[in-house]
DNA sequence: GTCAGTTAGTTATAAACTCCAACCATTTTT
DNA sequence: AAAAATGGTTGGAGTTTATAACTAACTGAC
């Protein structure tokens, strides 16, 4: 321990009483960060459980999505549409690939690139997570109605994406 | 390098063209976990811009204002509040303290328990990035209007605590 | 051609966050 | 008093996340 670090620096005050169960949030549940971290925080809590079986991560979910959408897709646009960096995406692509979901093909024209396609297996668990990942988010969501959880999307899609969030 | 790891195991198939520019989600923007993800991303990073100049992270400001909403409260109060554990509190409060912006004060009745306090500086402070916060979230959500973020924050507020979010 | 500059992908590294298990001090229960 | 429970603390392991540096391949200007 360094002499600068304050080993419990706790003043001995006198103190009768103090606030000691959960309390709400006030102030804080106005802070749209907050409220956006709680609820990510349950959704995801629901997708973990639901992908269990399958040990699929959330990003690795997406990957495969994206894949199946967009056949050949490179790891740069990958990268893009996910709004992660590109070494991340190698090691999203690897773990895809060494479980047999997906594989790197070189393209002819640019040998720099690599298109990303999802291998037989890919294509069957998708499917299945698919189903598992809105089952999820229904649970997740149970307190929305279907208004509700449509208006919540299109709200999200407004921060994220201006220009296409109205669609 | 372990055997067993595919060094870069590319098909060597002939590709002529793929999918090379950003790519819209399709399928993947109607999962809720993805939109929130995103969402969340992107009024973060408005607040990590915002707080920069005071070095504040997003916890020790959710921190800040419940303390200051329930002067006293404890550490596990704390924790429940904002659904991190008993550790990553200690981190908190230390970092608070080593700051001067909070104080830990051991509880007479129960000397086990902290109440926390902010400092004059503290208070000053906080009241400061009450306001920063409130303007990040504004420029973070330039493309909703004043109904739509408040109805935002309610949906939002219904997933994580479904028995308050109505009011 | 060849040189500089750019892009796709990769590697390595470090920083940060999260989670877990163990631990001390204190209080409560029996 | 002994046992169990609680508030807080420490340390470490396992993940994420970001950064920098690097190779390979392409492009365009000369």
């Amino acid at each position: 321990m360094h002499p600068s670090d304050n080993e419990t620096s706790i003043r001995q005050a006198s103190l009768e009483d103090l606030v000691t169960g959960p309390v709400d949030g006030l102030i804080l549940e106005e802070r749209l960060g907050y409220a956006l971290r709680r609820a990510q925080l349950k959704v995801f809590k629901h997708f973990d459980e639901a992908m269990r079986e399958h040990n699929i991560r959330p990003a690795q979910f997406s990957s495969l999505v994206v894949i199946e959408g967009y056949p050949g897709v490179t790891q740069s646009s990958l990268a893009q549409t996910l709004a992660i960096d590109p070494p991340r995406v190698v090691n999203l692509v690897n773990s895809l690939e060494e479980r047999g979901l997906a594989m790197r093909v070189r393209c002819k024209r640019d040998r720099r690139s690599h298109g990303i396609f999802l291998t037989k297996q890919g294509e069957a668990l998708v499917d299945k997570l698919k189903e598992l990942s809105s089952q999820s988010d229904l649970a997740a969501t149970q307190a929305l109605s279907e208004i509700e959880r449509r208006q919540l999307l299109m709200l999200l899609r407004k921060i994220y994406a201006p220009a296409h969030g109205e669609g």
